[in-house]
DNA sequence: AGGGGAATCAACGTATACATTAATGAGGAC
DNA sequence: GTCCTCATTAATGTATACGTTGATTCCCCT
């Protein structure tokens, strides 16, 4: 058997600098409405306009940044509103994961990964860490896009992750315990593990449902209009 | 009330190079596997590499081509297998666009256009004409999806759309009459009138499914391994 | 003749140059 | 003081330049 070959070349400038700009947006050190003009960018990151503007094209695309033509790159602030179409796209299309999933009628060790995340976040509730429960939910939600055998639904789901991570991090204190959240995980992982692809899919849209009420109506209620 | 300001400002030639360059592809003009440098594309569309490698690097994101570090921009083929993948994700999603347009409660007026198309799509069938049928077809699901309330779910939807465009055309004809289709698109609209969310939702998805399974199904049985 | 290696070449990634044009501000008319 | 016009400026969109590097070719050795 061909060893793999693991050619790790240096990445570009432009995938430097979409990564690092990713990275701000995400982390929320550039706040949403956050402007920088391309030169600016292009020397605080230590290269030329070029690879910049690519970066900058390839994030306009995925939506978390705007390009103004004279106003150079700016971060797109999230509405209650889109928060709304986003977990739309999510309910629909997690819960078409999670069918699939069922279907595929994954072993007990294949759904390993899976309990273990929902353990990580009993424990870590019972912890009150709030930062490991996060975690281990993303790792849930993650395991899950990861074995349903569709890696461009797979892909939408990131990219929708990523657009609404930042109001995800905002109201994780600021909403009740997540112990919903963790029930529903279980109840998932079972209907999964019977192999009903109906359940799991009901379940999941349920859960994902109940997630972007109580979000957007949070959002609402601190009067968090931009996130 | 102030007017409307219309400002058609010239498209850039980035812009240019995209429309042309997806216009070859969904055309088929370029088929898939097709291979051009960047240098070569700029000559023939009388402009310098840098808008091209925009509208390239545009394209990629969008997984209608792939830039292959020396050999150029190469155009995406859809294996069966990525078209079962494109098919489940526009079954989740147009079913849940059908789902919101149904509990949205559309007037019959604003049904008209669905209706319209409907029939349109009828009256193609009776006169044999596969291309009006087709067309009809699309202004069906665009209307939908535009009547959805959710932009960001129509953008990913068109986005698929246009990935498996060449499938779709190319087996138009070798496919049987698509009565099941028309007929279908009837009883969606009717469920959607009673405002039935999940009726609509549910033969959506069937409408999908069995599309999804024929197209496979005769890409297979044609050995079209890369369309 | 076949294979290995060096020389050549060409496409890309990035930097830089330049023309265009929107934004800003000064200055004058009322 | 306010509004309008025009000059100035600066950021962009595009073109061009250039160094790097993967591919190809040719040659020599066996």
């Amino acid at each position: 058997m061909a060893r793999q070959q693991v050619q790790l070349k240096a990445e570009s400038m432009a995938d430097a600098a979409y990564r690092a700009i990713r990275q701000k947006i995400l982390d929320n050190v550039w706040a949403p409405g956050y402007q920088a003009l391309e030169q600016a960018l292009a020397l605080e990151l230590g290269m030329s306009r070029t690879p910049v503007r690519e970066a900058g094209i390839r994030l306009a695309n995925e939506g978390l940044v705007e390009v103004v033509p004279r106003h150079g790159i700016r971060v797109l602030p999230v509405s209650p509103s889109d928060m709304r179409e986003i977990y739309e796209i999510l309910s629909s299309l997690e819960s078409t994961a999670a069918e699939l999933v069922a279907k595929a009628r994954p072993s007990a060790a294949e759904l390993e990964p899976l309990e273990k995340a929902s353990r990580d976040m009993e424990k870590a509730l019972k912890r009150d860490d709030l930062d490991a429960w996060a975690q281990a939910d993303e790792r849930f939600h993650r395991q899950l896009m990861q074995m349903c055998g569709n890696a461009k639904l797979a892909a939408i789901v990131f990219n929708f992750w990523d657009r609404s991570h930042r109001a995800r991090m905002l109201t994780l204190r600021l909403r009740p315990r997540p112990e919903n959240s963790t029930r529903e995980h279980l109840a998932i992982v079972q209907a999964i593990r019977r192999g009903d692809a109906t359940a799991a899919g009901a379940r999941f849209r349920a859960h994902r449902e109940r997630a972007s009420r109580e979000l957007i109506e949070l959002l609402q209620r601190h009067r968090m209009n931009q996130v």
